[in-house]
DNA sequence: CCACAATATGACAACTGATTCACCTTTCTG
DNA sequence: CAGAAAGGTGAATCAGTTGTCATATTGTGG
């Protein structure tokens, strides 16, 4: 029971392209690679289809990269950076942080379908590399749990344990994006995200609170 | 690209045991791959991991199951069944709705830490055989929708698309489990379901509503 | 206690797919 | 333009798997 016995947070890998051809091919075979395993899966991925799909030979993958798993943590880790960019982009404008959070389930919605290997690659990340999926999430939860907490400094939202919320959050945005993004698309996202931000802002208790104990 | 040529919803395998002996036999089988596949992860499991955790010898398997992934399959519909019973059970004396979240979250919690490998393989059989994986989360979905749908009917719970209710809070479990069932304890379960249950109840928002548009 | 049907065995053939490596091509530099 | 360094090639190698099959064991009804 081997887990994982070498790998260093920041390999680059055996060569780091010194030139801009390099750079040029050196992406190519990251964009196949993410489309290789996006539509066949990592597993089932080999490197020939990698390597076809980036219009190069076999060898020239390990060129740039020491083996599959480091390709798939170079995207695991391209992908976090996009999304939040893409994220932070489309919140920007928001009134308050229950709006953020609409804007944000939103474009996170559209993202979903527009990269739809995006996910899957993701996903994939966990049974390959367990540690990176975990951070991707950590940092994420975190980042999340900062913005609520000034929220609730801010008086826009309850106090709670934010840190719980967030993931919480994660999970619903999560799923949403497979089950309405990626699976079917029976409801539009404005509805999905309606009916979210409804039940985010006021719950499910139909009561109007008055009744804050006496 | 041959996607899935053969496989009906029910194939049993090429030998359904005849005797007690045979049931046995294929149930160590199920509980060892179950185990294989948790720590190792599907694709890492070979059958050899599998027959040497049950005791039989390689081609033992073959009696039993046409490959790896109908055992996958069948794992994943037992598993769907347990964690259904599970969740019934304890949800079971329940107030209304809202108690029966928290009681079912409570459950969901407790599951994942006792039955970790359930996870697992529940996850990576996304990757080996969607369909199986989107019927499972569709079925619980759709009672899961059911369940909202009376709860409003009987006034526990605001209308509301239940639909994407049910969806959002199967991924605020998903998630929630994950994090503090199976990777930290750093937040009690009890603590966890609290920020929870407030969350579901309330909101997020700080005021008071009794400005329902004048 | 015998015969036969279900079970179980494990060596092995056939195959898959990752990685290596000796060699070729392109590009840049002095 | 010569030479070197970077980039690129793909056939060959190598490790590890799956699934088969001829054979052995178990145990049960007659």
């Amino acid at each position: 029971m081997s887990s994982t016995p070498q790998r260093k947070a920041t390999d680059a890998g055996p060569g780091t392209p010194k030139t801009a051809r390099g750079a040029r091919t050196r992406a190519r075979i990251l964009k196949a690679a993410e489309e290789a395993f996006g539509t066949l899966g990592y597993y089932r991925a080999g490197i020939t289809d990698i390597t076809r799909g980036a219009g190069v030979a076999q060898g020239t993958f390990y060129c740039y990269f020491t083996g599959k798993e480091e390709t798939l943590r170079e995207l695991v880790r391209d992908m976090g950076h996009k999304v939040r960019a893409h994220l932070a982009r489309h919140v920007d404008g928001a009134q308050d942080r229950l709006d953020a959070e609409a804007r944000g389930l939103r474009a996170f919605l559209g993202y979903v379908t527009e990269n739809p290997w995006m996910y899957r690659v993701l996903q994939e990340a966990q049974f390959v590399d367990e540690e990176i999926y975990q951070e991707y999430y950590e940092a994420f939860g975190d980042a999340y749990a900062t913005l609520l907490a000034d929220a609730v400094s801010r008086g826009e939202v309850r106090p709670g344990d934010n840190r719980v919320r967030a993931w919480a959050l994660m999970g619903m945005s999560h799923f949403l994006g497979m089950r309405y993004g990626l699976w079917q698309s029976d409801v539009s996202p404005d509805d999905v995200v309606a009916a979210v931000d409804d039940m985010l802002r006021l719950g499910l208790a139909p009561q109007p609170r008055s009744d804050d104990k006496p």
